[in-house]
DNA sequence: CGATTAATTGAGCGGACTCAAAGCTAGTGG
DNA sequence: CCACTAGCTTTGAGTCCGCTCAATTAATCG
């Protein structure tokens, strides 16, 4: 239930902020929210600024404000897997553990509340609601990471990229009514999108042009891309 | 702190069971355990036995107490990836929602100790222990996706192939000394283990010859491994 | 507008796949 | 105990998809 008609309770800061609705933020009492709210620092964030680096031990969490963050994986000799992207108003951080061998890099601007992370370690301590929320949205992070690894596992090159463009209209716009023309912009690169299907950025150019001349998408100016009609697309995705 | 000293408390069906230790059940207090222990049932599946079958709506969840699972994603044209294994003690269902797209199947022998959704899903709102060791799991298994995704999309076939045996010997015997030899029976058929890869089984078979002319594996009976060098495997699955 | 980076397109190569056949294992029954 | 079968695994030959290297075109930004 919202309460925003009359929120004295709510702490400034995050009267405007969607974590409260749709993130993590929306577990906490008004109480705990204040406290917590004493507690963050806003960051900005350019196109490929590096939120957390690997093996760096973070003690920072973060509920992203805006944009898109990606975090990735590297082998020594410089092969990079985007493993996981994150939208607004995502959760960031691995609770219960401060080292991870993930980067997080910004992809476009992006806008973060951090607080520290012995603050919000304790607040799950006292609140069950927020540990909660927390395991949905890593259980959430799971069937996604599942549903990917078959995408790279076993697609083929056009498979992968347009399942790549409903994973993306899906995520900008999750409550498009089925089946209509969908456009959006490409929060990634075509070295990103490369990187995210296991692919080279020549291969994920060619196999757009090749959607573009099937007539499954358009493309303006190299980000904005149109699908006419997603079940279409849909098929060519699963293989049908 | 382990209390089997005098373990009267303890329901006679969970007293030997590892899932009390390293599982979940280890977060419940003796009256919990009692009250879930009531509504378990063991059951005993055969080799590629199906557990749960994907799009069926399962109102069980299970502890494994023997063996190892697959789960995997299917395609309509037949491909077919394994995106999760687990090993005992590990807990399986998906918290939270009765559906769910993946199948999961016994690779060998696999024995469960199952019970009620309803049941454990009140026990969570009961015992926030129960649900932080649920969502500890998770986070394993998010990890472990994740680095699976990167084996995935960048690795060339030997690199998975090397990777894949380092992490069965992880998992079959997690407090091995650095460096020694290690000598373990591969749960899955070279079928399986494309499926986990994203490769073809004649792929995998002559990768398995490869590393074992590069002595880096013996073979023995097509299913136990011996490692003698760790370290010198792990160099090629990181492609150094 | 020029400079720089991102994206496309082309030609040729190679690693993993496909199709095919032979070798092993384990299990069965004579 | 051994022949026989069925399934799994290995090996071989040839093909193709996606990669590499290279050049061109398009977008972005001062």
């Amino acid at each position: 239930m919202r309460k925003d008609i009359h929120n004295s309770e709510i702490p400034v800061v995050c009267r405007a902020c969607e974590a409260r609705h749709r993130g993590v933020c929306g577990a906490l009492n008004p109480d705990q929210l204040l406290a917590l709210s004493k507690h963050t620092t806003r960051k900005q964030y350019a196109d490929h600024g590096e939120l957390v680096a690997a093996g760096e031990v973070s003690n920072q969490y973060s509920n992203i404000l805006r944009g898109v963050v990606k975090l990735t994986k590297l082998m020594p000799d410089g092969r990079q897997q985007i493993v996981g992207l994150q939208f607004a108003p995502d959760f960031m951080g691995r609770p219960f553990r401060a080292d991870s061998e993930l980067t997080a890099e910004a992809s476009g601007e992006v806008q973060l509340c951090s607080f520290p992370r012995d603050i919000l370690d304790k607040l799950i301590q006292q609140s069950p609601e927020l540990e909660h929320a927390l395991h949905e949205q890593s259980l959430r992070e799971l069937d996604e990471a599942r549903d990917w690894m078959m995408t790279l596992g076993r697609k083929t090159a056009i498979e992968k990229v347009a399942s790549f463009l409903l994973l993306i209209a899906a995520h900008l716009d999750p409550e498009r009514e089925e089946a209509a023309a969908v456009t959006f912009d490409i929060p990634l690169t075509r070295a990103d999108m490369a990187d995210f299907l296991g692919l080279t950025i020549e291969t994920v150019s060619r196999q757009m042009t090749r959607l573009r001349k099937l007539d499954l998408i358009t493309i303006k100016q190299n980000r904005t891309i149109t699908i006419p009609d997603v079940d279409r697309l849909a098929e060519i995705a699963d293989g049908i």
